[in-house]
DNA sequence: CGTGAGATCGCCT
DNA sequence: GGCGATCTCACGT
């Protein structure tokens, strides 16, 4: 298939052809489309610092160490999901950050599970996209370019330019890589911010400031 | 508009 | 036991 074909090569080169891809998730509730204007490249076991598969293997990002084309879903921050796409070969860790898209169809699912929400911020960042699609730990590992799957990546044509910048809410080594890449001047795409350690206890915090 | 704190829990050390 | 590939709300400018 080609499009897996596509999706196979190292990381930092297959996150931006990511980019206008549409991503439709299907549900008992209805279908919901989105054009993907933001991701970010994650990298292997001992290369990528702020990547989840640096240590190695385990059962929590297994789905990063198979076949190119699938879902990597994981939890955070006691409440969020957020989805990859993975990149393969097989055996060779890596996957992409969908960070922001743009909803073209479904609108109207999308507002119910994203109450309050304007349009343009429905999916404009990672755990708003998954809430607006409805992606949760169920959609782990499963098969994004089969046709019967209840989340579909279908890519765009090659794109000409695009921008990049370092990613979001990673610190330490993997800090200053370039790995963000996203459509400029498109409104869903998400409110750059660099990495903030987590305050420690309040005292501490305090104290460390004066 | 910017800053800061709290929510909340699975994973890995 | 510590902390995270985050979001939202409250509050000050």
């Amino acid at each position: 298939m080609r499009a897996r074909r596509l999706l196979r090569g190292p990381v930092h080169q297959v996150a931006p052809r990511l980019l206008g891809a549409q991503l439709r998730s299907y549900s008992d509730s209805g279908e919901v489309v989105a054009r993907i204007v933001e991701v970010e490249a994650y990298g292997g076991a001992n290369e990528d610092p702020g990547s989840h598969a640096f240590r190695g293997q385990t059962p929590r990002n297994s789905a990063m160490f198979g076949d190119a084309g699938h879902a990597y879903v994981y939890f955070t921050y006691g409440m969020h999901w957020c989805v990859n796409v993975t990149t393969g070969p097989v055996g060779s860790a890596g996957a992409v950050l969908i960070r922001a898209a743009q909803v073209q169809s479904g609108v109207e699912l999308a507002r119910r599970r994203r109450s309050g929400s304007t349009d343009r911020d429905l999916a404009r960042g990672p755990a708003r996209l998954t809430k607006a699609l409805g992606i949760d730990g169920r959609h782990n590992g499963i098969d994004l370019l089969a046709p019967e799957s209840p989340l579909l990546l279908q890519l765009a044509a090659p794109l000409i330019s695009w921008a990049s910048s370092p990613r979001t809410g990673v610190g330490g080594a993997g800090a200053l890589i370039p790995w963000r890449f996203y459509l400029a001047d498109e409104p869903a795409v998400s409110a750059y911010r660099p990495h903030q350690p987590r305050s420690r206890a309040k005292g501490v915090s305090r104290l460390a400031r004066e």
